[in-house]
DNA sequence: CTCAATCATGGTAGCGCTACCATTTGTCTG
DNA sequence: CAGACAAATGGTAGCGCTACCATGATTGAG
């Protein structure tokens, strides 16, 4: 003898109502909407008409619920200010924007304890994929993706053992590349900077290392990095660091590009002249590198494309095509400019 | 006669899972986890260890359709790349790192019509809350907020007709400000350079419009603008298209400081001096502003905290305690730099 | 010591949707 | 033209949780 509670809702219509409107099940109403095809031409107008009357927008909580299966994408990103990540995220973005999947991001502050907190949220919604940066998940996070029952994209960089998919490039050739190519130009004594030495920077100072070791002129008092979050103005002040440490210093290979714009503007104000006496190159390839005077030479990583294509790859596989790469490597490209031209 | 649908969920515990293995209702678990207070100390405790040693995680889908709540912070936003939202979203996300809450961001692209559907969508999830950018929502738009059934903040700018509340400043007085400044330090020939003039970059155009006026110094040919995204290198062709049109140009007041960057690049390729021939203001002071050569004159804006601030506002509001100032003006400061200092 | 008020706990009935059948209708084969 | 089969539609029973009410235990006032 209960009465119903009375529309708690707040009545927006559900999809009774749409089905009572357009005379049909439901169940009809709900196929007409996932599956059109195994719907009636008839009964599939007379329910989008009733659907667009009523302005009816079908529950996501309740299907999900009803379907054990959330349309959602968890992204798992350590930063959200980081322009390498936020143009990731655009791409994911971009690439879901006309499909019926939400997006949820959880930022995990380059931590792998928030790392597994935010995949235990994340794993109680079904996602319908999982993407995340990076291939350093904590053994009890590898788990939680292995048993995440959804395509699951590590994306940034690419190594040997895949949870399931990745999207990313070698960040070790990449810092390799680069070092080689100041060398190449004839520089010699030059450093390394680098902030925020995360796992795929470390990788990046390991290329640098091999190329310099290669040329037997690596030095440990070339290194110069910090755990501290990168920034234009820290790049500057390592950059101090370094030739205070090393005053010979004819060369940089910063981690970044913020890194080497500090370091480009602490160049003009002591008044070194780049690329004649010191060679800078930065990595990322953010847009003010061409710009800059002199323009800096940089590493191209594919940022927007990563987060395209690991989208590509899940929508794949939840469509039952699981691409049969399971590891893209979306390579870099080294870009010269005056910066190390002399 | 039909047997259950033998676990379609793949198999994790439920809240009957719980309540059996600590011998008590289901409902009493569920109290345990949003009222703890409501419950006795001895039952929360063994709950507890039955969540723990199940690993029991509460399904958001079934918690937001049985209590037609969803936990779930909506965020309207027209970029993801945009550094000054970037840091908006980073303060909401920090804010929320520790609540029930999770986020739903939706990226507009600066398009009234992929906000009102976004708007759309996320009123289908009945949000506990949203969080838009900008006062100059659509008629559609806003009806939706009114109509949201949930606290609503509105982002980045104040005036004088919220929704429900506002947290900004006023992007009017900003650009009065820098144009003001830039007439005290004599310069004369003082010209904006605008790139993607959303409403927000029309207010800074208009605040520096009405100091040219007042000081009599207004030109229509001293505005040089585009609908195009703002960037580095759009900031250095924009001088140069604004050079050409005005050669005698003496100041720049540029909307942003990826502009002002650009332009301070393009004054050093042309050996034109900063700022004893131009003088130059950014608008938002990111970091690099300090740290360039010459270090650029900004307008400081308060992004991180606009995010926080709304997130506080929304969660007092959802307590149950309506903020009293609904609107919240968090204001600017002009930061006077080298590129202003003749 | 009684009775009302309070507290702690539990049962039931949905929230809005879809998985899983069942049923009806139309279509083709031999 | 019967029988088999596919296509289109519908009914029922949950998905996992919480709102609402009911119940029993405890407390305090008179």
């Amino acid at each position: 003898m209960t009465r119903p509670r009375s529309r708690r809702g707040g009545g927006r219509p559900t999809i009774a109502d749409v089905a009572r409107k357009a005379g049909v099940g439901a169940i009809t109403v709900s196929r007409a909407l996932r599956e059109p095809g195994r719907v009636s031409e008839d009964l599939r107008r007379q329910i989008q008409a009733a659907v667009d009357e009523l302005g009816y927008v079908p529950d996501p909580n309740a299907r999900a619920l009803a379907s054990a299966r959330a349309e959602v994408f968890g992204v798992l990103v350590p930063s959200l200010t980081n322009n390498v990540f936020a143009e990731v995220v655009r791409g994911i973005y971009d690439s879901l924007s006309d499909s019926p999947f939400r997006i949820q991001i959880g930022n995990t502050h380059y931590s792998g304890l928030e790392e597994e907190r935010l995949l235990q949220v994340f794993g109680s919604q079904r996602p319908a994929a999982l993407i995340v940066a990076g291939i350093d998940q904590t053994p009890s996070a590898r788990r939680l993706l292995e048993n995440a029952g959804c395509p699951v994209v590590q994306v940034m960089e690419t190594g040997p053992d895949p949870v399931d998919m990745m999207v990313g490039f070698s960040h070790f050739d990449g810092g390799r590349t680069a070092t080689e190519h100041l060398l190449q130009a004839g520089y010699r004594k030059i450093g390394f900077i680098g902030a925020r030495m995360d796992p795929r920077s470390q990788r990046r100072l390991a290329g640098y290392r091999a190329a310099m070791e290669a040329a037997g002129l690596f030095d440990p008092r070339l290194v110069t990095t910090t755990p501290v979050p990168s920034s234009v103005s820290l790049g500057r002040e390592l950059f101090r660091d370094a030739l205070a440490k090393m005053p010979t210093l004819d060369g940089v290979f910063c981690n970044n590009d913020d890194i080497a714009l500090g370091v480009l503007f602490e160049c003009h104000r002591a008044s070194i002249d780049v690329p004649k006496q010191i060679g800078v190159v930065g990595f990322n390839d953010l847009d003010m590198m061409q710009v800059s005077f002199p323009s800096i030479t940089s590493v191209r990583t594919h940022r927007y494309e990563i987060g395209t294509r690991s989208v590509a790859m899940a929508l794949a596989a939840i469509a039952g095509n699981p691409p049969e790469q399971r590891v893209v490597d979306l390579g870099f490209e080294l870009v010269r400019r005056e910066s190390t031209a002399r």
